[in-house]
DNA sequence: CATGAATGAGCATTCATTCAT
DNA sequence: GATGAATGAATGCTCATTCAT
């Protein structure tokens, strides 16, 4: 309910009759619609972390990991139009008080690009980059292709997904030291 | 009070109190709270738009118009939270509603990089890419740069504007070695 | 309906509709029920001071004004057995923010009597006694007549009067000197 | 917990917190929460029944009989601040359902009183009086020197005591010379 | 055109009481 | 007898919108 309607307008009394729970055992559970709301986030993000960890581990080099964990988040979010909704736009309609919960659950899946982008950097596979700001970039690109496809219905982020890579890719390998080679730039 | 409250806990009776309107006048001139905020919204919006364009037509050559075109956002947004808040998260609270204003904005920064981006395509600046899944990505990095500094203060969009402008261009494999013969892009 | 069922009992909901204003506009005029109800409160204690110190007005002795208050008092409430229990008993259901209030109502009384008290004391009409806690003795003897009314339904605190006034009176008037041929009365 | 928030907002789960009993357990052992608070209060009153009885039976005289019983309460009052807001105010927030035990709590204490002063008549120490009127006016002024030190935090029904024996002695006309004179009362 | 008092549907939260274990 | 998770009716307050003046 709260992927569908959003925090705001998705009324307490409806998720209880939904969830066949009387609205006392909610709160008897979570003490306010917040926090119930957070819950149901942390789930979810949880499930998200664990399954771009889990590519992240079969991958064979950082930069593989990288998109492995890419591929795999935009393939969880293409087959789940909910859990995009929920985790990208839905909870904003709380106030400002979500601010710092998105922040905390995008900072987790940075810090899974960042620590790959980090270790390809060290291995040599990529040039020295501002890898945190690299992460934040390639989170923002995933999110704009995900709410474009929510919100225009353009192609699902999986259809996007080898295109976006290769362009996410270019953006950490290309050879900026071309600025000054003047050569090829592949 | 938008781009500081959120468009839900904006109240109407505040904005009249503030603007020294009557809620009968405020009324007589929109027809809701909702329209009130996307002229807002679209007012915001064009001024900013215009920004990117006088950036795009003073630039010589596509690449280095795209590369204007973003740094003139970046450097309106960081001078002005209130507009970075406004125009990139604090609409969600209105509900779904919003989700099509939003992509209207979106669509008409998206589209002027984009069309840079053709150019720099047809002119070989640089070479066959999805153009319009590159200004998504684009658009995206510069969004969720600027939602972590107004989220968790990091580095002004500004100041990443650099290392970020690299990064983006080497997304699009864009040889930036150009711009070294002529100096900095401003 | 405060009256009636009491602060707690005495629904918003009700109110408005038995007196036929929206709630809405209920909470435009008042900024609480709680303040609702004090300004209900503050209006029938307004109303019953000046009818007390019309009646003090109105005697030619300090003894008289101070008796002519009480049964101003008494047959007041024994008219209107709803300001009765207003004014007594059916704020205390508002929890302990009601106790300031009740304390600030029964100062007023307090003080009209102890002024008269006080004069009659300077003129010599009653002996030297501790005023004000007479006063407190003679507004808690009330309050405790009409308590009794209102509950155990025993004589209107009208037909109590007379009696009352006698005692009263004679609380202020006894020769309390008769009292230190043995020293205190422990 | 009922002395320190008031009936209302004493809730079930702190009482059974605090008390380390289950909430089922209390209410196997109380029908109602209402039932819990009268058996509360009894307790108390039972207590301060017995103490002002045994006040009377250490007395000499009917008048002296009632002054202890006074004293005795204004004692133990006076010593424990929360067994007077229970007795005395904190019963209220119950709602109508309070009055009937509030009238049999005083009316208990109202005849330790009365039976004293009709005594007191019989024997001569005072004159004829409603008795029964007489005893409420006394009880009225205990509850409101009692209220006004629990609300405005005025001097202890203690340190009023003398003062207050003198004025309610007075009002009864005794002539308390009688205590060693033994002449005719009036 | 402007005003602002009035409207009323809407909603999160509370809490005495129950009852399966 | 004891437990405490579950129940759900109850309620104060909000706020976008209206409309008589």
């Amino acid at each position: 309910m709260f992927a569908d309607n959003g925090y705001h307008d998705a009324l307490v009394d409806e998720i209880s009759k939904r969830t066949s729970m009387s609205k006392g055992g909610l709160y008897f559970h979570f003490p306010s619609k917040e926090n119930l709301f957070f819950a149901v986030m942390d789930r979810l993000a949880n499930k998200l972390v664990r399954r771009a960890e889990k590519a992240v581990d079969k991958a064979e080099s950082p930069l593989e990991a990288a998109e492995a964990a890419l591929e795999a988040v935009l393939t969880a979010l293409s087959k789940q139009k909910r859990l995009a909704r929920l985790l990208i736009t839905q909870g904003y309609s709380m106030g400002n008080a979500f601010e710092t919960k998105r922040a905390e659950v995008f900072d987790r899946f940075a810090k899974i690009i960042r620590d790959q982008l980090d270790e390809a950097q060290i291995t040599g596979q990529i040039k020295k980059i501002d890898t945190d700001l690299a992460s934040r970039v390639w989170l923002g690109a995933v999110n704009e292709i995900v709410v474009h496809w929510l919100f225009s219905g353009g192609q699902t982020p999986n259809d996007a997904a080898p295109d976006l890579k290769a362009l996410l890719m270019n953006s950490v390998q290309g050879d900026i030291s071309v600025k000054s080679n003047k050569g090829g730039s592949q």
